[in-house]
DNA sequence: GTCTATAACTAGATAGAC
DNA sequence: GTCTATCTAGTTATAGAC
C-alpha cells in the first residue's frame, strides 16, 4: 500500500470526525505510520490533501448518482419526491464498499467542508463536479413541477443541511438509539429514516408572500 | 463599557463565522481594542470564554422559550407542528434586541457548538437548560400524539440539524437569493420559510418497520 | 485592572542528507 | 521516495511591572 494511499485513508477520517482545521498533519502522519514530511512532498500542502480527499470520494460517487439521476429524468412516468432523494441511496451506500464506513465519512466530511472552510466546498462541488446539480435539480422539477425556483432554491438548502448534519452525528445518533430504544442500527437505516423527512418537507405547502 | 463586556461581543460574531478553532484569542483581543492578557483575566480561559458566550445567549433566550412553550403545553386546544416551532420565532428574533444580529449570531453559534466541539454543545444544553427540551417534546407530543418517542428521536433531531445548518450558512443563502432573485431577504424570512419545511418532516408518514 | 514580555507549545512547510 | 532537523509563524497561557 503506497504512502499516498496510506495518507489519504487516515486523512479522510480524521477530517470527518475533527474538522479539517481541528486535524493536524502530524496527527495524520504519525496514524498513517509515515514521515510528517510526506504530506507535503506527495499532496504539496494540507490544503491540497483536503482536495484530495473530498475528490476520491466525488470522483467514486458521481458517476454512480449521475446515472441514477438520469434515469429518472429519462423515465416516462414522474417520479415521486421520495424516487429522487433515494436514487442518492445507493451510491451513497456503495461507498462503504470503497471504504469501511465509507458512506458516513464521506457524508461528515461534506458537513465538514460547508461549516469549516467558509464557501469552499460549495465552490468546489459547483465547478468540479457541476453535472449532479444539474441533474438533480431537474429531477426535483420533475417531480414537483409547481414548486418555484426560489422556493425549490430554500428547500434544497434546507434538504443539504438536514443531511449533511445528521450524518455529521450519526455515530452519536446510533449510539443514543442503541442505548435509549435498544436498537441495533446503521447508517442505512438512518437514511431511510430521513428521506421520508426531507421529501416530506420540499414538498411541504408553498407558502403565500 | 467594560472590558469583559467588549470581549463578548466581539468574540461571539468571530466564533459564529470561523468557529472556536478557527478563532484565536489574538483575534479577537485585537478587534475587542484590549490587551491580550485579558481574556485570561477575565475568564481563565478561552474553553471559559466559549462558556459564557453561550451562557450570555441561552441565559436570554431560555425563560422566554420555556414562557412560549408552556402556553402551548398548557393551552386547552391542541396545537399544531407549525404552533410548536412557530413558537421559537419571537424569543429567537428578539435576540435581535438583545443584540444586533444576535439572532443569527446565536443560531450560527449553535450550530459550530454541535460540529467544532465533538459533543461538548449537546452537553452543555441538556445539562444546563434541561427543561426547553422536556416543553418542547411535550409540546409535540400534543401537536402529533400517534408519534412514537424513537420516531420523535429522530425527526426532532432532523429538524435542529435543519435549522442549525440553515442558519449557519443564512448569510450566504441570503446573499445569493439577492443576486439570483432580487429578494432582499433577513433572517427573518428565512426562519418563516424553514418552518413550514421542518413541520412538514416531522409530520411526514411513520415508515413501516 | 491593565499592560509588556515571554514562556511553552503547536502548527505547516522546507532544506538537505541518504 | 523517505528521512531528520529545522525554520517561521502561529497558538494559549502566565509572570511580573505598573
Amino acid at each position: 500500500m503506497s504512502t499516498k494511499h496510506k495518507i489519504l485513508d487516515v486523512a479522510d477520517v480524521l477530517f470527518a470526525n475533527k474538522g479539517f482545521n481541528g486535524t493536524s498533519l502530524r496527527e495524520i502522519t504519525s496514524q498513517a505510520n509515515v514521515n510528517l514530511a510526506a504530506v507535503n512532498y506527495h499532496f504539496g500542502s494540507k490544503k491540497e490533501l483536503i482536495k484530495a480527499v473530498m475528490s476520491r470520494y466525488m470522483d467514486e460517487l458521481s458517476p454512480q448518482l449521475e446515472s441514477a439521476l438520469s434515469l429518472l429524468c429519462e423515465s416516462t412516468k414522474q417520479p415521486s419526491l421520495n424516487d429522487v432523494f433515494s436514487a442518492f441511496t445507493q451510491p451513497l451506500i456503495d461507498l462503504n464498499c470503497f471504504k469501511e464506513n465509507g458512506t458516513s465519512t464521506f457524508l461528515q466530511l461534506l458537513g465538514r467542508g460547508y461549516t469549516d472552510s467558509q464557501g469552499f466546498l460549495r465552490w468546489f462541488l459547483t465547478t468540479q463536479y457541476p453535472n449532479v446539480f444539474t441533474l438533480f435539480t431537474n429531477a426535483v422539477k420533475r417531480a414537483y413541477p409547481e414548486l418555484n425556483t426560489e422556493e425549490m432554491f430554500w428547500r434544497l438548502h434546507f434538504t443539504m443541511g438536514t443531511i449533511v448534519f445528521t450524518m455529521s452525528s450519526s455515530e452519536a445518533l446510533i449510539d443514543i438509539a442503541q442505548n435509549d430504544f435498544d436498537k441495533t442500527l446503521d447508517i442505512e437505516d438512518v437514511i431511510a429514516r430521513v428521506i421520508p423527512y426531507v421529501a416530506a418537507g420540499v414538498a411541504a405547502p408553498i407558502i403565500k408572500e
